[in-house]
This record gives C-alpha cells, sequence and structure tokens, in this order.
DNA sequence: TAATTTAGTATGTACGAACATACCATCAAA
DNA sequence: TTTGATGGTATGTTCGTACATACTAAATTA
C-alpha cells in the first residue's frame, strides 16, 4: 500500500497527508456502506503520527460531511447524497434563444494553467498539475452580460483544440464520456473591480450577481468549478419549483 | 462582562463555550470592519482555557468562514456576505395559480417546542427555550404533495394564534417587522419512511426530494429553519436564471 | 535616505497524556 | 426468560509543551 503511506520528511504538513489519505481510502467501495474506518489510535499508531493530528484530518472531514464520528462506535463513511441530474445547465444560450435573443460569446479565452490551491485540493491533484482554464464573456445586443471562469478537472479530457463554442455539456458526453451532475452552488453579491467592470462595461463598484459552482460527474467526482460574474442590473437568480 | 465569562463547572463542552462568546464577539460593531481579535494566547490567558480550545472553537468559526487566519499576523472577522434579496419564497401557492392548479393546505399543526441540539445552536438559544413549530402537508387535486416542518426563530415574534394560512413572508414583514433573506439551501433524495409514506400517500421506500433551508433576516440572522420533503415522482427542482 | 537585518508577535503544526462519556456485547442475577 | 450489571472499546474533551513559519515594525547599516 503505496498510498497509504506518510512521510514525515515532506513539506507537507502531517495533518494534510492524512486527510488526503483518507480521502482516497474512504472512495475504496469497502468503505462505501457505512462500515467503520480503524479508530483513531490504531490509525495514529500505523501511520507514525500522533491522535491529534489523526483527529485534525478527520475533523475537516466530518465538517464536510464526508465522514460521521459516533462516540462509543466509532468513524464511518457519510452515505452518499444522491445528486440530481442535471439537464438544464448549459441551456442558458438556449433559453435566450427561445425569447427571440441571442445570447452570443464575446471573448473566449482557453489556456493551461497550474490552478491555485484550493482548487488543487478540490480536484485532488499535484501542486504542479495543469489543468485547462476557461474564461468567457457572454452578451446580449452588443452589450456583455456574464463573465465566466471554468477549471476543468483532468479527468475530463478537454483540450484547448476542442470547440468551446458549442454546448459543452453535450460535448463532454459525446466526445468524452463525461457526465455532468449537480453538486453544490452558492450564489452571492460583490462588486465590480476595475477588470470586471471593463469586461462587463460597468463601473468599477457596480453590483455584480456571483455564483460559485461546483460540477460533478454520477460518480460524485469533480469535473468542473465554475464562476460566474453576472450583472446584477440585468439579472436575477431565481430557483424555481417546476412540474415534471 | 457577563457574557465574555467561561463556565468550568458546566456540562457545556468549553469549547462550545468559547465558540459561542466568540459568536457574540464578532456580531459587535468593533469587530466588523476587519478589526483583529485577541491573540489566541491571551484569549486563552483571559478565559482561563488552553490555547488549543481557543484553536478548537475559532476553527470551527474559521470553516464557516466567519473567521479568518493570516498567519503572522492574527485572526479577524471575515467580511459579511450580501445575501440576495428574497422574493419568490412564498410564492409556491401564487405560481400554481397562474399554471391553473389549486395548491392547498392538506394540514397543518402550530405548537411551541424546545427544538434539537442543532436548531439550538443555528438560533443560539438556550436549551430551555421553546421556539414555534410548523408542520404543513400542502398538495394539488386531492393528493398531497409536499411535507414541510419549520422552526421560526424567537425573534420573528410568531405565536400559535398567527394565521398560518396567508402567505407567511408576507405576514413576517407587515406584522412582525422581519424581512426575509436566502442564505442557505441544499437539496438531496431521501427514501420515504411509514411516517412520510403516510402524510404523502405514497409508500415508504418511494423517493422524496428532501430540501433543507435556513432563512436568514437581512442582518444575517436565521429566522427560520425549514425542512421540506416533496414526493419525487411529482416534481423536480431545476435552478433558472430569469431576466428581470 | 534607502535598503537590510533583526527582534517580537501571531498563527501553524505536532506530540503526548489523561480523564469523561457513550455504546455494545457478554455474562450474571431476578 | 428477561432484566440488569459490567468491562471493553471508541470517540469527546482538555491540558501543556515545543518548535516552525509568516508577518511587522523598529533598529541597523550602506
Amino acid at each position: 500500500m503505496d498510498l497509504l503511506r506518510i512521510d514525515h520528511q515532506s513539506a507537507i504538513p502531517l495533518h494534510a497527508q492524512v486527510e488526503d489519505l483518507l480521502r482516497r481510502l474512504i472512495e475504496k467501495p469497502e468503505y462505501q456502506n457505512g462500515k467503520l474506518l480503524p479508530n483513531e489510535i490504531n490509525m495514529a499508531k500505523k501511520l507514525g503520527v500522533s491522535r491529534s493530528t489523526i483527529r485534525q484530518a478527520t475533523n475537516k472531514l466530518v465538517y464536510e460531511q464526508l465522514l460521521v464520528r459516533k462516540k462509543g462506535v466509532g468513524t464511518s463513511v457519510a452515505r452518499k447524497n444522491i445528486s440530481t441530474k442535471l439537464d438544464k445547465w448549459d441551456s442558458f444560450t438556449h433559453e435566450m434563444d427561445e425569447k427571440g435573443m441571442t445570447f452570443r460569446n464575446y471573448s473566449i479565452k482557453v489556456s493551461n494553467v497550474v490552478p491555485e490551491k484550493d482548487i488543487q485540493q478540490l480536484f485532488r491533484i499535484g501542486p504542479d498539475a495543469t489543468v485547462l482554464k476557461m474564461e468567457r464573456v457572454k452578451g446580449l445586443d452588443g452589450e456583455p452580460i456574464v463573465y465566466f471562469v471554468s477549471w476543468f478537472h483532468p479527468r475530463t479530457g478537454l483540450t484547448t483544440d476542442d470547440d468551446f463554442n458549442k454546448p459543452l455539456y453535450e460535448t463532454l458526453e459525446r466526445d468524452h464520456h463525461v457526465v455532468a451532475s449537480v453538486s453544490k452552488e452558492g450564489i452571492s453579491a460583490i462588486l465590480a473591480d476595475k477588470k470586471l467592470g471593463k469586461l462587463l462595461s460597468i463601473d468599477p463598484g457596480e453590483p455584480i450577481l456571483f455564483r460559485k459552482r461546483v460540477v460533478c460527474d454520477a460518480g460524485d467526482r469533480p469535473i468542473e468549478y465554475n464562476l460566474g460574474y453576472y450583472r446584477a442590473d440585468r439579472f436575477t437568480y431565481t430557483i424555481d419549483i417546476a412540474r415534471k
């Protein structure tokens, strides 16, 4: 078991190594049915770290609700959430078409980058791995409306050669056999800075609807990290209950 | 400073007391502008607990993004998120009306209860405080569709005497001067148990769309904790981008 | 004066120890 | 047979200590 070892010489903190190890461990089928993990003291002994370090790592996973602890029993993997099938995500353009509006890409930029730490962690990739980054400005009637930034997990197989003007999730499903499912979405508001102001043709300080999204595949593994900056004077996010 | 003291005799764990103390502390205006909290060692000394206990408490708040830590600098209060104004939440019934369907309350029950620990914590109320609990089953064409359970923070001023057949958020705003804003929403799926099966007229084991929601006021203080159980065969949750 | 060194302070990481409390399965008593 | 006691195990809480690392500002040097 090479992946189940801790490197005391590494610059990576022990608790981070343990956390990572646990993340990989709990993906294994033998832990999927709520079976108990090894107890803390044994894990500590086996990995050659202290119990506090084990707890530091498990605490984080418990916060994230990946693990569940029961006093007097042990720690087990949380039963996985059933995620709702994605069907409308990339239909933004289509919806606009139906309303008789042409929603076009104003600019598009695709590159390979080494992402920030939080994305590395989300994607569970090394600090040197490069991922595909896509930036888009979309607009309506000559007016830019939204600025998207996406990072795609290497397992999507997307490259700079793909056609990003076509519906993306269709491309992923057809050409790369990756099926996107909803995972997590957060909406908040920020103020436009200089850069955003320029991209969206508004003054810095104007309100921006900011959406953060993690797209996962059917196995709940992250495939895309996506940020969306919407001109708040042109768009509102609403949650809608639709009949089947 | 009565609220800034730790009771070593209490059954409540020290770290929980510290956490609670910090939650109250960081609401004060003097910490709102990113000013630094007292450093960990001093806090530990002042409160008569160890630094680990302080960290145990602050860790949680850091994880919740209420606090921000900077190595070599200190810990400060995170700038508050601007939350989007709520306008469509209680329009469920209205939407249905527009579609020519009558969405009615099938049953409704209002009571005063001592809530579970997680709600106590969310509401930041004592273990003895009672809150208003409301349970509703709503349905369509003689068929129950959704089961709601809500707990309302005492500050809403809602009592069992209020009329819960009228749009709730309008009542809150008009009669109790509480303005609801979106805070957090989670959607998942569960299986119906006996109770849910009976309430929704389906067999136990049938899929249920489960929605958990925390409604906050304009000051980001929680006012309602709401659970919704939707018959998955009748409803789908979609996220929709609508033009203003 | 401007660049650099350095001391002080704050968080970050890690260890080890001890006792409390919840749970469970087994065994004993009513 | 059912109830109750009990000991083993696992997490929960808390303490104390030590050193690493990042940042800041004051003191030093070029």
